[in-house]
DNA sequence: AGTGTCGCCTGAATGC
DNA sequence: TGCATTCAGGCGACAC
């Protein structure tokens, strides 16, 4: 499930890909993944791309006729090269085909359909409906304490939920906002707007960590770049909560006999991991 | 305005 | 063995 790190390493990818490089033609195998493709895809043919770039989840490949493609992985989509000479046969959830002036085909392949692809003019992206209500980048450095309590004051929502909230800091998804809390010792189930001054700097702190170590380890398993793809990496292995139900979390020192180990609770209709010995409270 | 819930979709895991 | 059911989740849409 490509999160926020995924999609980055995707995009150091196509860079290498796509820049300067011209679209020869553009194949699509059905009329739409969770939204219909632009019709204007299909005539997509002899455009520079100029530059490919990334805002929260978004993969932003810019070209040279003034509109911008719009990529979005969604829940299990993936970005998949094949050089000129490999041969391509197009597999079961190829939706949409790039051919490149050099022979390259840059795949999108999405089982789920959870993802999307449209043009929009690259003047005003920002205002786009997918960009307008987006808050800052947590890699960035508008993203630090000052701008967490502020944004979270009077917030009785969950802080697992908040910081999942694209319009307070994005592409924070389920796996690294229970990484991060873990990491920051918070409850996930604690209101945000309680979060006072020292525990919010662990918190982005630690959320920044997290994504660099993500990125970190989904860039040395491409070390040899061969695709682009939406996989986890090394990374999953790294893992200090999630998915450890009933498992001892990372540096654990309980008796896990005793305390069960790591918890597993729904919020928002998610599924949250936490220790619930070193996330007792606010940090 | 803020908050909570739903539904899109398919493959993997589980149940009978 | 094989069929049916359940679950996972990003994010826009919708209902309070």
């Amino acid at each position: 499930m490509p999160e926020l790190p995924e999609v980055e390493t995707v995009c150091r990818g196509l860079k290498k890909t796509l820049v300067d490089r011209k679209v020869k033609s553009v194949t699509l195998h059905r009329d739409g993944m969770r939204v219909p493709f632009s019709p204007a895809l299909k005539k997509l043919a002899n455009v520079k791309v100029k530059s490919v770039s990334r805002r929260a989840k978004y993969v932003l490949v810019h070209l040279g006729d003034g509109q911008t493609l719009v990529l979005h992985l969604g829940m299990s989509g993936r970005l998949l090269i094949f050089g000129r000479k490999d041969a391509y046969v197009p597999s079961k959830h190829d939706h949409l085909v790039l051919l490149m002036d050099n022979g390259t085909r840059v795949v999108m392949n999405d089982p789920r359909r959870f993802g999307l692809a449209v043009l929009a003019e690259t003047d005003g992206l920002e205002n786009h409906k997918f960009f307008r209500h987006l808050g800052v980048e947590p890699l960035g450095k508008d993203f630090t304490a000052e701008y967490l309590v502020e944004k979270l004051h009077g917030k009785k929502v969950a802080v697992k939920l908040a910081i999942m909230d694209q319009r307070v800091v994005v592409g924070v998804g389920n796996i690294y906002a229970s990484e991060a809390l873990f990491a920051a010792h918070i409850d996930p189930r604690a209101p945000a707007g309680a979060l006072r001054p020292a525990t919010a700097e662990k918190l982005v702190v630690e959320i920044k960590a997290v994504l660099k170590r993500a990125i970190a380890a989904g860039g040395s398993s491409l070390r040899d770049y061969v695709q682009t793809d939406g996989e986890l990496g090394y990374f999953q292995h790294q893992f200090a909560v999630y998915d450890r139900e009933g498992k001892k979390c990372k540096g654990c020192t309980c008796d896990i006999k005793k305390t069960g180990g790591v918890k597993r609770m729904t919020q928002g209709g998610r599924s949250t991991f936490y220790c619930p010995v070193r996330q007792a409270g606010l940090g």
